[in-house]
DNA sequence: TTACCTGCAAAACCTTTGCAAGTAC
DNA sequence: GTACTTGCAAAGGTTTTGCAGGTAA
């Protein structure tokens, strides 16, 4: 938790980083580890965990989740929000910066307010399509 | 899961929305439990749990909760944000209804969207005041 | 060299679930 | 009476942690 100075440069924070940047599916921490282990055979999930969080508090990446779901993680720092999928978890980008007002001003009640983050909720492109070809016999 | 049906009053049911309604600091699964315990000791926390999964699919509590943080549940159905203190992780409620947009128009990529939600981040008062009053020796 | 990092495995933590007994309707 | 609920306890899944050996700088 040394926040101001360097961390230093290992293998697998190195291969880490290059696949969240070429998994831009928001992979949670054992889908990076399956990732990851395909280059580095012997890394332990405690490690992905461990550098997760470090780069994370260092705002290398972004985690995302909701309500008690498991924790799914982000490198892309540009200005944007989430959207997810009710149906099947998916998660995709809605690129641009969200702009909010609340109705009536914004009464945080003595609060310092550091960002805001807006998700929005909604089902996938293959899930309507499953909804619309039909459940067929039984759902 | 019967969604249309009524859902039968057991005390246990009657007692948690009582005390959410009672408790509006959104507490967490094990929290309510401990308030309902105080009045009905044999609960147990699987009830607990069963039961605000039931009321949360029946839309009589909402269920919070960010980035793999434990969840929390909120008996206020009235439009509203909420606001998380990132020293100290608790929540308060930003009344209003928060009207979002995207810079560029929202583009969700085939998505059919069903709602949004909006989380403020910041420092609560208390959180302020301790910081302001100086972190102290070891701090 | 040395402080930081890793792999391993166990623990901690939150949530879900199977089952027999109990209860609302 | 019956289907739905409960309490209990154990299992399930995710995340954290202690430790000894390894490694970047």
């Amino acid at each position: 938790m040394s926040d101001g100075s360097e961390i230093r440069l290992t293998k697998q924070r190195q291969v880490i980083l290059e696949e969240l940047d070429r998994n831009r599916c928001h992979p949670s921490a054992d889908e990076v580890f399956a990732l990851v282990r395909e280059r580095l055979p012997r890394i332990s999930l405690g490690t992905v965990y461990r550098n997760l969080e470090l780069l994370a508090e260092r705002g290398l990446v972004r985690r995302l989740g909701a309500a008690g779901e498991k924790r799914r993680y982000d490198v892309d720092r540009s200005e944007h929000s989430h959207v997810w999928c009710r149906t099947c978890g998916r998660v995709d980008d809605v690129p641009g910066r969200a702009v909010v007002s609340i109705e009536g001003g914004p009464a945080v009640a003595g609060y310092e307010i550091y960002g805001y983050r807006v998700e929005f909720e909604g089902r996938c492109p293959g899930c309507r399509r499953a909804v619309a070809e039909g459940p067929g016999p039984g759902g």
